[in-house]
DNA sequence: CAGATGACAGATTTCAATATCTGTCATCTG
DNA sequence: CAGATGACAGATATTGAAATCTGTCATCTG
């Protein structure tokens, strides 16, 4: 965190920002402290992000695209539709379940973030419940599923499985036992969708 | 709330505890003002609850219960299982709502309360994935459903509509479109169940 | 002159003192 | 003597003054 020469972009501001809230959290991280990190003052913080609010926005927007991206992989691939899904669902969890895991505190500090601006949460699970709907009706388009409207059905399979990717049930995601429930909503769900 | 002389029971200081907390809120609800609304000392509560913490967890329970109670009528019914199982979720979504939306500051209340004491929660999905086990039984039965193990499907059941029962999502259920996605979800879990 | 600065006002947070609460128990009362 | 009491110690919460932060903007600098 020396202070460099480099221009001051929004990219590093986010690089440092993300480091300020990794290591101080997310009550005690201040724009201060941001511009203290990037050797300028804090006015000029402002002069890229408006507020607080959107520097924060922006951090937790690209925390949850780097879990968008990991699964777009699955979606791309071209095999049997049922199981692309029940990985897809696997992928989703096991990364969510390894973010809780491998840093609590940070997971905290996310967690947060993401109860601060439901604008971003809102277009992440857009996005999710797009790439799902891909899948949905590729599923379709093969006789494997029968969904009248593939979006409210994918919808409807992302509702199913909250227990496994939604920060609210982190705490549970270490418990014994929560792999064969994982199990049993994915096959519940499945065999709701095929023909 | 004025001193009666009649004996302390745990029950009199079950019902006041819920009034202060009714008033007070789950942070500033104190053992001292339940004993000042039954007019006794403190001292006297201690006798029938050995912390604030069983006290809350009493109180808790008791709250969870009569969302139980309402339900298992509808399990005892004698018809068909799937629009059963439908209507046992619909009138768990229809009280939790009732309750969040009708005091929602009770309902906060309840929510720190229901943070506190996790075993009481336990046995309250405990209690109701086992009515819902009853319906799935009954439904392999009568061959309309077709679960290897009704206990593992009706959690699962249970899992999927979590949405719409659990209280992290409560924000979200005076949100336009939520009928329709509970709908979704409902009708994939029984073509999930179906034989 | 584009971009950085830091002083500033009002909002928010921190901190330490003060007050209240929890849980115990020796004592009291009917 | 069963059950209620209230004083007490240690833990927790409240409060208000002081420190810090957010967001703006007139000024400075390369």
């Amino acid at each position: 965190m020396a202070p460099t020469s480099e221009t001051l972009t929004a990219e590093r501001i986010l690089a440092a920002t993300e480091e300020v809230l990794r290591r101080h959290g997310p009550a005690k991280a201040t724009v201060v402290d941001v511009a203290r990190a990037l050797g300028v003052s804090h006015g000029s913080v402002y002069r890229h992000f408006r507020t607080k609010a959107a520097l924060r926005e922006a951090v937790t927007q690209h925390w949850l695209d780097r879990t968008s991206e990991a699964l777009a992989g699955i979606v791309a691939e071209d095999r049997d539709p049922a199981s692309r899904m029940r990985d897809w669902f696997t992928a989703l969890f096991a990364a969510k379940r390894k973010k809780a895991g491998d840093d609590p505190q940070l997971f905290a500090t996310y967690q947060v973030l993401i109860g601060e601006t439901s604008a971003v949460v809102e277009r992440h699970i857009a996005d999710l419940t797009g790439q799902l709907t891909e899948i949905v009706q590729d599923g379709v388009a093969r006789g494997v599923f029968d969904a009248a409207d593939p979006a409210v059905s994918a919808r409807a399979a992302f509702d199913a499985t909250g227990r496994f990717h939604d920060p609210c049930y982190a705490r549970e995601w270490e418990q014994p036992g929560i792999e064969a429930d994982f199990e049993a909503v994915v096959a519940l769900v499945l065999r709701g969708l095929r023909a």
